[in-house]
DNA sequence: ACATTAAAGGACAAGAATATCTTTTATTAT
DNA sequence: ATAATAAAAGATATTCTTGTCCTTTAATGT
């Protein structure tokens, strides 16, 4: 199994992709991102519909509409969309997936894990969506393939 | 989501449970299992004739049969379970499901993604099925709730 | 106003993961 | 040998994820 889900996967890889071109002030529509990701178009669709309810992202519709990203939301930490799409079991959730598991009735794994859950949290939480946009505008950076 | 899948979440608390219960030389039942772990009987049959297949447990069948686990293969690494169940995405795949995503054509997040990936190798490669059975017998670690 | 464009929304389909049920096979004790 | 036990195996059911299709709504340009 993947660390995200694969509807995770094209969430975070479409923003991103999202975000760069957002900030050259370009709008762009669901077949150039799909395109860009490399992603089934129609789901991808039902994904930013859902993005889009969550103010993660903003649209317009009709001629030159698009998908685009606020100024502000390009701040925004990757962790965002990791919550509105997979939830929040990979930040506080027990690997070996007991409720109960804390400090005080720990599973075999509970101190190693949250080292490294730990370790993710800080990655996604202080990772912004805009982080990427001169190396994703450089090509240095891959979203598809 | 969470790190693993719920049948490797099964699937590793299960063989710990009969690791522990081998260390006494006994070998436990489906039923006994299921109950130690609290996990769907039926379901938790398959995964363990899955495992048993794949040489990380071992069984007799007939009265006071039962699952058991060799000596020798206590000291496999838990990595070998994961492997067995959610193969080995979490190990060596990208976080964004780029099938082509390495040094030269980096993902946004390979570089970060690299330092996750090898604790969780780390920990899971070098952390063994037989590691926690006292632990587990003296009732300090908890498989279940 | 009207036609065109592009996202939103609802419904449906396919596939995979999770879970259950039933029959068969191997082992043990009598 | 036979009966009882317990895992193996095969079949089926359910739920969740992933993916597609079709209609509706909102925005734009003419």
């Amino acid at each position: 199994m993947a660390i995200f889900s694969k509807t995770c996967e094209y969430a975070i890889r479409a923003v991103l992709y999202i975000a760069h071109k957002s900030a050259l002030g370009k709008r762009v529509g669901i077949k150039d991102i799909a395109a860009g990701i490399d992603s089934p178009e129609l789901y991808l669709a039902k994904i930013l519909q859902d993005l889009s309810r969550k103010g993660i992202i903003s649209s317009v519709k009709g001629p030159n509409g698009g998908f685009y990203i606020e100024n502000g939301s390009l701040s925004k930490p990757i962790s965002d969309i990791v919550e509105a799409v997979d939830g929040n079991a990979l930040f506080y959730g027990c690997a070996l997936g007991l409720k109960q598991c804390s400090e005080i009735q720990p599973c075999p794994l509970h101190d190693q894990f949250k080292a490294i859950r730990d370790q993710i949290k800080d990655l996604l939480f202080t990772t912004t969506i805009g982080a990427f946009n001169q190396e994703l505008l450089a090509g240095m950076l891959a979203l598809k393939k």
